[in-house]
DNA sequence: CGCATATCAGTAATACTGAAATAC
DNA sequence: CGTATTTCAGTACTACTGATATGC
């Protein structure tokens, strides 16, 4: 007589990690094949929706620690996807840019995750699609001030 | 005239990720104050729902390599929280069994996860938690034939 | 001096691959 | 023989810490 039956399906904390196990390896596949990972999105996406940053900015704003943004702006600049250079007001900011291929890379990157969502949320109507977007926002919203 | 407003709260697999790196934080956090992590919790948690079981079954029922359940049923055997025995019927297998010990860790971790659960949610209604669940159920099921 | 920025070195947890040894 | 199981060694990505150097 155990009370507990179901437990792995019955609570949403555990429900979200597990299910994005499955998103994060749809993401992932989708991403490398386009030579890029979740970093380098996330930078590209920030860079595209507020412009030319700092490393340091970049890095609050993606929710990436500093010493990561070097290593992914390294990559996204050794693939000409972004432009690093010195911030002529301040001797040790840089100015990281978004190139015309970058802006390229960062479209190719948004159709991974189109294609990614039809196969997560194929299980559900559209409005299910909607309702469960709506809530995932709400929640996200609480951690996300800007 | 930018049509892309909003792009990282727009895509459901983007918020599911973005928000699984809190949902995760979360997790990591209160799994590291009873001293275990996520594999340990699956683990347990399959053992107890399942009962006594291979590594090769622990591995296929938690989505967990069968190189990575070697190295957390070491450490559940050395917490006490597991016990790895040759399988009588089997000479290459062994059988991880749950001690009385793993099972109050279970509970301890379960625990965590209701208070992770109360933290995510908040922003949301009793209802609307519901329907999260429900939906997001609905969308791991795809996943989980069992 | 403090503070911010950039960089490098190193670590942990998750997820995975390949190879080896063993048992059926 | 092949298949399954266990184990080890090593890799990639995300996330983080600490130290260092530089510039305001």
């Amino acid at each position: 007589m155990d009370e507990t039956p179901g437990r792995l399906t019955a609570k949403p904390s555990w429900l979200i990690t597990q299910l994005a196990v499955h998103a994060r390896r749809l993401v992932f596949d989708g991403f490398a094949a386009a030579g890029a990972r979740g970093y380098h999105y996330r930078i590209l996406a920030a860079l595209h929706e507020f412009g030319p940053a700092s490393q340091a900015e970049l890095g609050r704003r993606c929710r990436i620690d500093r010493s990561d943004v070097v290593a992914a702006v390294n990559e996204l600049a050794e693939q000409g996807f972004a432009v690093r250079a010195p911030d002529p007001d301040h001797g040790r900011r840089n100015r990281v840019t978004l190139t015309d291929d970058g802006l390229r890379q960062l479209r190719r990157m948004d159709g991974v995750l189109d294609q990614v969502q039809d196969d997560l949320l194929k299980p559900l109507s559209v409005e299910d699609r909607q309702t469960l977007t709506r809530l995932l926002g709400r929640v996200l919203a609480q951690y996300e001030p800007e």
